[in-house]
This record gives structure tokens, sequence and C-alpha cells, in this order.
DNA sequence: ACCCAGGTGGCCC
DNA sequence: GGGCCACATGGG
């Protein structure tokens, strides 16, 4: 048990496999700079990409997109340049009271990428508005170092792939960085194509035909 | 007119 | 430690 095995003895490995031959590499995270993916990573959450790629695009064209621009810019013309991510009052203070933070703290956003994970994800934590995915998400694809990204999507894929359905957050996360070597290429692309497959064939009212894990799935849960 | 999206925190019990 | 709610836009 806890083993990320199903009932067939398939492992979450194989589910890599399955995906990475199914869908090919994703390229995850999309953006210019580790800053640029650390400010996508807050203004995505519960969100569409698609709206939070219009508020990156207007960050740029006012030359914003950088930690000391948005540092010293105001809370709410920062709100208004992000609205179409919606939650952008909540979003816009909790971004800069991080950066502000990591400036405290580290100094430069340069400085603070440089830290140990496990130091990164404690201080990304104490943050209001970054939980785990969002911390995770900074560490794997902003700080390139290894963790692994579990959301709404694993949640209810492993679940339908037949692991065990009382596997918390921590448990997911260590078991796959464990099945996976910890090598950061591979914990990017599994969370990219696990969103791949739930956008494709996953969505809680599943659209399973040609989904490559169909002949796995346990539909009903 | 709903329902959902690459969540999180606060409050209640 | 779970169940609800607010936060808000934009697309199906």
């Amino acid at each position: 048990m806890n083993s990320l095995k199903n009932k067939n003895n398939y492992t979450v490995l194989d589910i890599y496999n399955i995906l990475y031959n199914s869908f090919g590499p994703q390229g995850w995270w999309p953006g210019e700079s580790k800053f640029e993916i650390l400010v996508g990573a807050i203004l995505t959450q519960n969100t569409t990409w698609k709206n939070v790629e219009k508020s990156i695009t207007n960050l740029k064209k006012r030359n914003l997109m950088s930690f000391e621009m948005i540092l010293n810019l105001d809370e709410k013309d920062l709100a208004m340049v992000i609205k179409s991510s919606g939650f952008y009052n909540q979003k816009a203070m909790r971004l800069k009271n991080i950066l502000l933070e990591i400036k405290s703290k580290y100094g430069s956003f340069e400085d603070f990428l440089k830290i140990e994970k496990d130091d990164a994800r404690k201080f990304l934590l104490s943050q209001k508005g970054i939980g785990k995915e969002t911390a995770d998400s900074i560490i794997l694809y902003a700080m390139e170092k290894p963790a692994f990204v579990v959301d709404a999507y694993t949640f209810r894929i492993f679940k339908r792939f037949g692991f065990n359905t009382d596997m918390d957050y921590e448990l997911i996360k260590n078991k796959v960085e464990e099945y996976l070597n910890g090598d950061v290429k591979k914990l990017k692309e599994f969370h990219a194509l696990l969103v791949e497959l739930a956008k494709t064939y996953c969505k809680k009212v599943p659209k399973c035909d040609n989904c490559p894990l169909e002949p796995f799935c346990e539909k009903n849960v």
C-alpha cells in the first residue's frame, strides 16, 4: 500500500511513460524568465492560463515584468494590469508582498533562486497566497529543483487510475519524486502531461474516447 | 444562466 | 482535520 501502484501493478512511472508517448514533451513552464514563471504561478491560481497570458502581455507591454518594477509599482495599478487573471486585488497584494519579503530576506530575486529547496519551500509556504501547489510550481519551474506539483487534476487522475484514495498531497509528492528519481526534467514534464490529459479527456465529466489511460481507468470516481 | 479554471486562506465545528 | 465561503475574470 501507499506505493502508487494500482490493482494491475502498474506504477506511476507507467502513467508517465504512457502520457509521454501519447502527448510528447510539453515544454513547461511557458515563460521567458524565471521571474515571469513566479508571477505566472501566482496569477494562474484557480484561473485559466489564457487569462494569465493577457496579464503577462499587459505587464510586458508596460515594461513592468521585472522584480524591481513590480516591487515598486502601486498595488492598485498592479491590480488593474493583472485584472484579467481574476482575484486581482488579492493577487496584487500578495504578489507585491512576496517580492517585498524576498527583497528583505534574500536581497534580490537572483539570490533567492540560489537557496536550498527545503528552505525555499518553508519560506514560500509562509507567504500569504502561496500554498503547496504554487510553492512547488515555483521550486520546480523557476528554481529548477526537484519537486512534484500536485493539483486537483493529479488527485482525480490518480484516483481513476486506481491508486489509494487516501493519499494526501505530501505523500503523492514524495512518492512521485522517488519514482522519477528526482529528475527535474521528468518532474516538469509529468505535471504538464497530467494537465494536458485532464484538459483533453479527464474533466469532472470525463470524455474518455481515445484517452491513453482508458484501459486502466476506473471512471466512476 | 449556469459551470469551470494549472488555489488559497479564514472561519467554523 | 474536513466543510464551507470569498476572492473575480473570461470562455464554453
